[in-house]
DNA sequence: TAGATTTCTTAACCTATATTAATGCGAGTG
DNA sequence: CACTCGCATTAATATAGGTTAAGAAATCTA
């Protein structure tokens, strides 16, 4: 995927007027790793795009328990779907020092999009391939055993299991650390 | 939401040809209980909005076992969000008779959505309320139990239980019939 | 580098859900 | 109405995954 900024310099044909003050809506940011780029409950959503590091979206149960939703490698766009009652529900954090182009779901929504080609059915598609993703998820998650739902992980983010910690991608699952440990042993030791 | 002709019929305003050609491209139908609508692998790929009764979609695993992706009740939009291979993955059918209105995937991204009023940020935000739906699944899925799982379900789809039978809620659900019987037994039994 | 901290693995035990099977109920069909 | 057949329930048993705990390995930090 293009970055926001990427895109919009795809499409240099309109005014260099409306242009200039969209790319204001963008800004650029580094976080550090470990950094909380947006905490559940705040009023302003942002998108963002990860241009280099790892970014991850995840809730927080009343146990206290995090359930990871995804993780943003480079080139992948975060950002909390939930438009319940205006405010998020997802924490956002960086796994790795991370640099990213950040945009407000408002300006995205009024300006970004309708500036952009995509207005047309292309940007329905690419909501379409990201709810494939989902509905692939979702049936997983309610047919596949645990070890089945590492290999789909593995495939969904190829050379991430290697920059995050196996709790992270247990929580991803579904499942504990202690059971992917177990699963994944013995896997390897049936082969 | 409103019928893909009810839709159309809010934007008189646009000449009455392209209207007229792209109300052809939509089907009324009806389907007797149990029919199948849309078989996994078939290469068109279709859009149905329910005027009257429920269908479902769900795929079929290697060892023959049904899951239920999702249940569209009257006034619900359902298809197959895959778009691998340019075929489906899931499986529609009705579970009682069922009147709908039918466009094609190819018809809906390429004159529909184009036509009416939602090519701006309105359409972008019922997208974005169909991926916070999906979101909430997914968390559900990976933190909840199955009681829990159940009760999410009776709120996002109020009134349906009484009209699928229970060995499909619990393939929505992810877990057994029998787990699901055991369950609300004991939820019952313990109030 | 040492020490502290976090993560991973392993193991023993526990619990929720799956599996299998038997029974009874209810809806649909002749 | 009688006969299926699919569905729900219950129970006995099995199992995947959860919980707890402890030590080993890796990572961070001073």
């Amino acid at each position: 995927m293009l970055s926001f900024t990427e895109e919009i310099n795809q499409h240099k044909n309109s005014n260099s007027i409306e242009l200039s003050s969209l790319m204001k809506k963008i800004k650029r940011q580094t976080f550090a790793k470990n950094t909380i780029l947006q905490n559940a409950g705040d009023e302003k959503i942002s998108l963002f795009y990860v241009k280099r590091g790892l970014l991850r979206s995840y809730t927080i149960d009343d146990k206290g328990k995090e359930h990871i939703f995804m993780f943003a490698p480079e080139g992948w766009l975060i950002a909390d779907g939930s438009i319940n009652s205006g405010a998020t529900e997802l924490f956002i954090d960086a796994l790795e020092n991370t640099e990213v182009e950040v945009i407000d779901q408002k300006d995205f929504l009024e300006l970004f999009l309708p500036f952009t080609a995509l207005n047309d059915s292309k940007r329905a598609e690419v909501m379409m391939r990201r709810m494939a993703v989902m509905q692939k998820r979702i049936i997983m998650l309610i047919s596949a055993s645990a070890i089945e739902r590492y290999e789909h992980f593995t495939k969904t983010y190829p050379g991430i299991s290697q920059r995050v910690p196996q709790k992270m991608i247990a929580s991803y699952l579904g499942i504990t650390p202690e059971a992917l440990s177990k699963v994944k042993g013995t896997k390897a030791r049936g082969k």
